[in-house]
DNA sequence: TGTGAATGTAAGCAACGATTACACGGGTTG
DNA sequence: CAACCCGTGTAATCGTTGCTTACATTCACA
């Protein structure tokens, strides 16, 4: 990987400089805050080449540290992984919310479940936005399954805000059917295969962030809340 | 990953005994079939841990061979999951193409889109029952994506079995949505994703081959169709 | 001002994918 | 029957990886 091309000899000749002098920025001990950093160049490897591109030696690399450093700051690969998972479904879960904020509570007449939309756009776009990221929070793999509740709060906030959305379309008598379990499965599943289909390769003929992933996404989804919503759609 | 925990020493010392007599599974030179074994082997590595726990050394270690002979018939690890895939991807077809030769073509008035939920049932079925398989072949980097056409005929073949099972409920009147393409790809995530979202771990409540699984997926499966189907059920 | 804990480096381990040179032996020829 | 060729296996090796251990440095607090 990336065969670094730094001659061993150029390595600046160990001059003891005083560090005091006005140079601050010349190579501290101390890096200021590594964890941080490696995070940060772990995401960018994974929006690069995906989790498999992640090393630790790389990001190791990218923040200008010895190959031991990180290993101060988490205990494995798994570890680093889990931290860079944890940040991407927190930028996830920020830009749905931010987009539920913006649409109104009041849903359009004639536009049902108008917020369950909003939120499945939303989730949508950021996947084909962003799939790489994406894959790493959807493989659950990459999360701490040791905790016994846990696993990604982000997450478990995502669902319920999922679950509520359409508790209140279903009070608002706009599903046809009742068991709203499994109407949220459902939706879930059809979402997230969409995305994962999109970056597990199944529509080739898309370029890279391609609007008509993104177009396609919307018009699933409008057919997929006709299918579950009250009143019969009278058009195409 | 596992120490084999075999001394050295106790390599049978080489001594050139006659091939020819009565033990001929004494350690021939030539392997039978090696390229079949190898890919035997993987494809059970792939059982016990997913496509990451497939190394070529390993591979070669259950086939009783040494670490370079895999190289002879792929030339790398990437194309050895290649052949797993398209093996795993084949049984996968057949027995989806078993299960819809066993229900009939007539389909049942009451239940309209009846070869097209057989459809999804047997693919869906076939993913709960072999997750770790199902992984390799819906991740798409695992084929060949030099191939101008390729990539997996068995994949077409499914794909175009599914367009020709809803353009024959289409035909019949049964569907909603003139737009066929939509409807397809529409079913198309929803099945993936519920398959994708159980190998994912998203689904933590289950066992292993739960048949929870099976039956929640036959339910959403239900959802999806009464929801494109043209009449609208009456019951919830 | 000193000292311990936090945080970096250096060196090294085993396993991995992959390459190279070499050894074996079955099948086709003369 | 004999000679050879080439497909197939072995052995040794390289560079990279995750991870550990021992040591060095510096920050923060007493």
């Amino acid at each position: 990987m990336r065969s670094s091309a730094k001659p061993p000899s150029a390595k600046l000749p160990a001059k003891p400089r005083r560090r005091t002098a006005r140079a601050p920025a010349a190579k501290p001990y101390h890096h200021g805050d590594l964890r941080r950093v490696l995070i940060d160049a772990a995401l960018q490897l994974v929006g690069e080449g995906g989790p498999d591109a992640v090393s630790v030696r790389e990001a190791a690399r990218r923040a200008g540290v010895s190959p031991g450093a990180p290993f101060r700051h988490f205990p494995s690969r798994d570890a680093l992984m889990n931290a860079v998972a944890e940040e991407a479904q927190r930028r996830f879960r920020a830009e749905i919310e931010a987009a539920l904020a913006e649409a109104p509570a009041s849903t359009p007449a004639n536009k049902p479940l108008g917020r369950f939309r909003c939120l499945g756009l939303a989730y949508l776009r950021w996947a084909m936005r962003n799939p790489t990221h994406f894959e790493i929070i959807s493989s659950r793999r990459f999360f701490d399954h040791d905790e016994a509740a846990g696993v990604s709060q982000d997450n478990a906030e995502l669902i319920d805000l999922t679950e509520r959305t359409l508790a209140e379309a279903f009070a608002q008598g706009q599903l046809r059917s009742a068991d709203l379990k499994q109407v949220q499965i459902a939706g879930r599943a059809l979402v997230y295969g969409f995305a994962r289909m999109n970056i597990d390769g199944h529509f080739p003929r898309w370029g890279v962030a391609g609007a008509d992933a993104e177009r396609t996404a919307e018009a699933i989804l409008d057919l997929f809340i006709e299918g579950i919503a009250k009143v019969p759609g009278k058009s195409a």
